[in-house]
DNA sequence: TGACAACTATACCGATCTGTCTGGTAAAAT
DNA sequence: ATTTTACCAGACAGATCGGTATAGTTGTCA
């Protein structure tokens, strides 16, 4: 009932399907994706995905929130508060480069959402809070207030350069976008 | 036969589609717009539509294709080669802030396109004709080779000021992206 | 032992999607 | 004058969508 979730040795039903939802949302978009196909990777049974969410919508949001938190601790993985703030931005940006080049990235699952269900509220919530934690994240780097202009231009091109590897697929370019956020700091 | 279309006094069939497609992809999005939708905003049979495409995904590339053209001109239009380069590209940002700011910005039709289809080819080619198009277009505002760092720098603002445009919906945001173009030039 | 909760497997529902087909009208070309 | 072309209106087909319902199974705890 309470919390066993944690200590579970086997993934749970829930768990699972998070899992195999988040693995084709990402790769296949939202849309494309079916509640069938969902249930068949994640390897349970079609009721339990509607025991665990009421509805695709909040299977949508709470694989969104995953990705924020899962943002969050990639980004907190990257970072080595020892160095200077110019090499703590360029590593977010070397690791989008890397990920372009094993053709791992598939955009920014915040963005894609918005785009897929642009009229649905709480996705765009979601990606709210996601903006909001990778400003105060790139603020931590820098050193400066969430509000700073250089944390906005930081931002911009960070957002910049995920277009570039989602539209373009092009590490150089995201790397060029890199070395502009160094000369910012 | 070949070309009444552009001395044709009444809009065709073909016209009157693609308008109706094209306010519906722009506002609701490519998957959310059905066939039907098209049609009757076109006010014109279904038939109509097969004879002049031959499937939705001919539609969709079709509507990106008068997109290509139309940002085409919508550049020229803002542009006043008399300027400096720091003016004209300055232009290029503030268009883009103001229609945000009258809730007219609905996102890049490209990107939006790639990302709702991910796996159309077709679509993703248009959207490389269309890079190819603002890479030429700025390449032209600076006086600089297209493939000049700086070039890849103004699109690189010019793409993050489209995803503040569309996600965060912030014109300051955007016109940000501007005053770092400008300070390229 | 028996109640209960969570699970699996699958049939099913209504809605909606793209795309086709029928049938009829009007204008234009031959 | 007749054939062709383009058009309209709408029924229809086949598939797929999100979501529900049924029925049976498993494991747990009292």
């Amino acid at each position: 009932m309470m919390e066993a979730t944690t200590t579970t040795p086997v993934p749970s039903a829930r768990a699972r399907l998070l899992a195999s939802a988040g693995r084709l949302f990402r790769e296949h978009g939202i849309n494309a994706t079916g509640i069938d196909l969902v249930v068949r990777g994640a390897g349970v049974a079609k009721a339990s995905l509607y025991n665990n969410f009421i509805s695709k919508e909040a299977l949508v949001v709470a694989y969104l929130e995953e990705e924020l938190t899962g943002w969050v601790d990639h980004a907190r993985a990257l970072d080595d508060p020892r160095h200077p703030p110019k090499e703590r931005i360029a590593a977010l940006f070397e690791a989008l480069a890397r990920s372009v080049e094993s053709h791992t990235f598939f955009g920014c699952p915040f963005t894609n959402a918005v785009i897929e269900l642009p009229e649905c509220v709480s996705v765009r919530q979601v990606a709210e809070r996601y903006r909001d934690a990778v400003r105060n994240h790139i603020s931590g780097l820098v050193q400066e207030d969430p509000r700073a202009i250089v944390v906005s231009r930081l931002f911009l091109l960070y957002d910049a350069a995920i277009t570039a590897a989602k539209v373009a697929r092009d590490a150089a370019l995201v790397r060029e976008a890199g070395t502009m956020a160094q000369e910012l700091v």
